[in-house]
DNA sequence: CTAAATGATACTAATATAGTATCATTTAGT
DNA sequence: ACTAAATGATACTATATTAGTATCATTTAG
């Protein structure tokens, strides 16, 4: 199992570059040239941070990204959320349908338990905190 | 992003519903009219089991499985090794060769401390416990 | 006008998940 | 000895997710 898939993980790569550049407008040439990524896959990753407005994207000959907000307020768990959805552990099987055993519903709500846990601390992961370390 | 997957569920249940029997022999015929779980599913997670030696096999006319183990002896994270693989959240994309940014480590780092504190909650999770509640 | 960039969208490949199907073997009961 | 009811072993199939690629349209600096 795997916390961060392979676009999340691009993606924080990417935006701690960016972030390193302060406010130059970086091409996905330049970036992929830096972190060795796939380039069309990384130029998708670029767009769907655009869409979700922590990137700013310019069109055109000498176009590229910046980052669209303080690399302290660039949460990991949002770009999880980007590229994986919602983080929920804790789905059960038997969703909406009457559970055939109660017991079933005590192991939801220890796993509900693991993912507060985890989510606080997701929540101190931030591109401005993987920066300064 | 699932914590635990359909045959780990699947087995828990099928593990509390056995650990409620005692020491009864209990066919897949039996567990799956009381679970309305899929029947060759089903009887494929109870062998894996009982590889594991999480639970002991009857051959033959009457057979069926037991628990092998006391239930508070059985932990979810045994389960979801069997049917998950080792819980490692995280895997780094760049094994072995050189990282090219060494920035990204410190996210290794942060999500080991995560994968620590799951697997310190995980602990704490056995069929015994669940039985209790 | 053109080259260099992103936007949008559709497609493909590999892997993991969630199962099913089947034949061989064992065993209790007659 | 025979049979029905069980598991053991193994191979197969379907669906979803992950990890990408490819391509055409649009924008813009020079």
């Amino acid at each position: 199992m795997k916390l961060i898939t392979r676009d999340t993980d691009y993606a924080m790569r990417a935006l701690i570059f960016l972030a390193q550049q302060k406010n130059r407008v970086i091409s996905v040439s330049e970036l992929v040239r830096e972190l060795k990524t796939p380039r069309p896959f990384s130029r998708k990753i670029l767009q769907q941070l655009n869409k979700a407005k922590i990137l700013r994207s310019f069109k055109g000959n000498h176009g590229g990204f910046i980052l669209a907000k303080k690399p302290k307020e660039i949460f990991l768990v949002d770009l999880i959320r980007v590229f994986q959805g919602p983080l929920e552990l804790n789905e059960c099987i038997f969703k909406k349908k009457i559970c055939p055993n109660r017991n079933c519903c005590v192991l939801r709500n220890r796993i509900s338990r693991i993912e507060n846990k985890v989510l606080a601390e997701l929540g101190a992961i931030t591109v401005g905190s993987l920066l300064k370390e």
